[in-house]
DNA sequence: AGTCCGATTATCT
DNA sequence: GATAATCGGACTA
């Protein structure tokens, strides 16, 4: 599943489920939006360069880890961003999770993010998912695919549909921004921003 | 609903 | 020293 192109494993992230166990408490959630982050070629992957390709620096060295892995970053200094590893071991390339729908403990949810009146302002954004499944650095390069695991990932019964996915152009970054490579559940209510 | 802006820090083009 | 795969609050209307 992911030991192949970020670009395939995006669309058919959706769908999936994304658990988290933390500090005794368990958050499910179905993926909803996802973004793709390519190999040699991606302006916009933290593994670019723009002389030698791509590069391995410390940030970004669980990028070309095993496929299954968790990549963990911090967004402008403050926000904590959770990716899925893709790629054979070695060669970097990534999904970015945009989105998720709580399935069960909208409790412990509500207990980190308080106060919110919508799905999308609960868990639609990266920044919002990794609160609300209590995601950090600590996370980076955990294997998703490990039943030991505290963050783990699963597959739906049945894949997503087609006609239920949507593509769109990836967010907030500055470089190859119209590449159709941000994915998302049409229509879905925790989408961080509308498809259009 | 849409737009603008400040926060805050690891990383490195 | 500039930048960033974002968010939330404040504002307009």
């Amino acid at each position: 599943m992911f030991e192949r192109r970020p670009l395939e494993v995006a669309p058919a992230l959706l769908g999936w489920r994304l658990r988290s166990e933390i500090d005794g408490e368990a958050v499910e959630a179905v993926i909803t939006e996802t973004e793709a982050y390519e190999h040699a070629g991606d302006p916009a992957s933290h593994a670019h360069h723009p002389v030698d390709g791509i590069r391995r620096s410390e940030r970004n060295a669980a990028m070309f880890s095993a496929p299954g892995r968790l990549y963990v970053y911090r967004s402008y200094g403050i926000h904590w961003c959770a990716n899925v590893v893709c790629w054979p071991e070695g060669e970097p390339g990534a999904v970015l999770l945009r989105a998720v729908d709580v399935l069960h403990g909208h409790d412990v949810v509500e207990r980190r993010r308080p106060g919110r009146r919508s799905d999308r302002d609960r868990t639609g954004g990266p920044g919002r998912l990794c609160v609300a499944l209590a995601i950090d650095g600590d996370h980076d390069g955990i294997d998703l695919l490990d039943p030991g695991s505290s963050i783990r990932l699963a597959a739906p019964a049945a894949p997503l549909p087609a006609d239920r996915i949507v593509a769109g152009p990836r967010i907030g970054i500055s470089t190859a921004a119209e590449r159709p490579w941000r994915f998302g559940v049409r229509a879905h209510p925790t989408l961080s921003k509308p498809f259009r």
